[in-house]
DNA sequence: CTGAAAGCGCTTACAG
DNA sequence: CTGAAAGCGCTTACAG
């Protein structure tokens, strides 16, 4: 408890200030009061590695290297040392250590487009591990169209050793281009293909989508649409290649005027919904790549007096908070999205670490459970 | 960047080991053989505060002050800091901070049923300010019914010196019984009745449920209906003191049958807007206390083969990313919630150095502007 | 309103 | 095996 000073009586301040003063060398009483004394910056009284060493009869140079567990120390020298450190119940201040030794990890995390559910849920993971690890995590905001390059670049300019990146800014080629041609580590969250710096945390995009098709096969549903997501994002075309598979394992057609192409935003959910409504003989159920695109499509069938899931069954993916805010509440793939960016995180400190030792380490791939949340918007087809 | 060095080709090496001599004043061809030059211990190349302060041309105590948010620095020379700042990248080194300035406040920010909307951009704002005063921001989450005492607690317990409270949590008694109890100071966002510890970050939801109203009362709408907030939650109750207001004060008469309570689900919203729209005068149009009640009553609406804005105007609150997913847009007060969670942060540091510095300072009020914005879920009544 | 100096507590790079 | 010096990147306490 650093200053809360005020909270103690004065003898508390006293203790506080001065003692900093006489262990410093002055003498317990003043030589000339024309000589202004300067005040001690001294924060805690916690006792400090030159403590240990005055109490040890060494140099602190020598406590750094009995705490650091260093080799080259004589075993009665150290005995000593550890004698005072643990007299003094001193415990190494870790702000100094990473200010001396340059430890301190500086993660950047960029984003983009993301919808508010998963950022809050990305931000949330990624914080609880950078306070784990002592590491510092800027946080910045771009715009793909615009600037994510160059917003990259400042950040790895301004400090940052290694970044994390949602998507859609995970699938950007100009972005990956900027941390390739620095050598930054980095991980991409639902992207593909680690590279020697690029690890990716994801879960089976394809599975996901290949399960909840046969999901709602099952049902008896016939005539599945689909709606795809962005097709600038990898997972969008593994989600397609996913539903296609099931559709032919339940042996059902292929129909390509099932699938719609979405953009993963609720205005395009709207616009692909309308389109498979249209249809002369409409699908029975829609697959929507993620909840908004569903929620979109929920809203367009109740529009034209379509009941959910009676008239239409709509499924989603992600498990974001809309799936739960609308009605029905959306059956969807629930993504682990908290593990997924405490993962990345763990993951970037690891290869951080490795750099600063000299190991070279490939990129990894971490792949996590997904799960099927069924809730009330399926239901067989009306016959 | 510590010692990846190894990995990089050699003239990266170079680049990123004696280009810091160089800038430390060396001469660019060696002077004396003899004299030994010292390696610089420079870890990464990460701009520092000097260089922010060379290329500003100000000393690194003014850029220092200006980073920390200190008054006491010219409008001018604060500009050119930033400017200088935003053009090399700079982020602070928080260890040093840490270090120099002795121990780092830790804040805590507990949350419950709060719409990711909101809960995200929260979080940025509090996330951004943390890191510019170098503050250990601890992000629980609670429910509201269940445990909310005993994560407070804990939080506190912990270390956490103190809180940030959004809402429902700034109006739930026995968690604000905890922190009086143990003199935490805190700050309230969308609440009221600063106490002596306990300042306040709001809009004037009275003044904005106002504006709102009359807004929709000049385009002609003589029945106008409401659904409350929760109203367990202060807002709840000036936002409909402000709409009863504006109906007064627009010579249109308050009929009770026309309120309907919600609390701030979708869910709710479903219930109120059945309720509004089955009466045998259905209003014209329905102003709800956030956006999902307003999304929700869209929903219905157009179940009900009522077109919005055409048949029925909609207008909601808070301007999340709902208002701008859902089609038609919504007309809605706009809440800057990045600035107050920001405002809150600031308030928090202030009055902990205040503590920390033996000095008392009341709770404070922090009241910031709304906005109304206008899109497209607004019309004149149909005659 | 601004800056020069000292210092936070440790480690690196040297020298013995 | 040990230590004196310098420095990490900031802030505090002063002085103007």
């Amino acid at each position: 408890m650093p200053v809360p000073v005020n909270r103690f009586a004065p003898y508390r301040v006293l203790s506080l200030r001065l003692n900093p003063l006489y262990n410093a060398g002055s003498p317990a009483w003043p030589i000339e009061s024309n000589v202004k004394q300067r005040q001690s910056r001294r924060q805690r009284n916690a006792p400090t590695i030159s403590d240990v060493a005055r109490e040890a009869g060494v140099s602190p140079m020598t406590v750094s290297r009995v705490i650091n567990g260093e080799d080259n120390v004589r075993a009665k020298t150290r005995e000593t040392v550890d004698a005072a450190i643990k007299s003094l119940g001193y415990t190494p201040n870790s702000a100094a250590r990473s200010l001396a030794g340059g430890a301190q990890i500086k993660i950047g995390l960029l984003h983009s487009n993301l919808n508010a559910s998963y950022l809050s849920a990305f931000l949330i993971g990624a914080l609880e591990q950078s306070s784990r690890y002592n590491i510092q995590l800027v946080v910045e905001h771009c715009d793909v169209a615009l600037n994510a390059e160059a917003v990259a670049a400042r950040m790895l300019s301004g400090g940052v050793e290694a970044m994390l990146l949602p998507p859609p800014l995970s699938d950007l080629p100009t972005v990956l281009e900027v941390l390739e041609n620095s050598d930054t580590p980095a991980v991409l969250i639902a992207s593909e293909q680690p590279r020697s710096n690029i690890s990716v945390v994801k879960i089976d995009d394809y599975q996901a989508a290949y399960e909840m098709t046969r999901h709602i096969a099952s049902l008896g549903h016939k005539r599945i649409g689909f709606i795809t997501g962005d097709c600038g994002q990898q997972v969008s075309q593994r989600r397609l290649e996913g539903y296609r598979q099931a559709l032919k394992d339940s042996g059902l057609p292929v129909a390509d005027e099932l699938i719609e192409e979405g953009i993963f935003t609720y205005r395009s959910g709207l616009n692909a919904a309308e389109g498979l409504l249209n249809l002369k003989r409409p699908p029975s159920a829609i697959f929507a790549c993620n909840d908004e695109m569903a929620a979109a499509t929920i809203s367009v069938a109740q529009r034209r007096g379509l009941d959910v899931p009676r008239d239409l069954t709509v499924c989603g993916f992600d498990d974001t908070a809309l799936a739960t805010t609308i009605w029905p509440e959306l059956t969807t793939i629930h993504q682990p999205v908290v593990d997924m960016s405490r993962a990345a995180v763990d993951l970037l400190v690891k290869k951080v670490r490795a750099m600063r030792a000299g190991e070279a380490e490939q990129g990894q791939q971490v792949q996590l459970d997904f799960t099927l949340i069924r809730r009330r918007s399926d239901a067989p087809p009306r016959t």
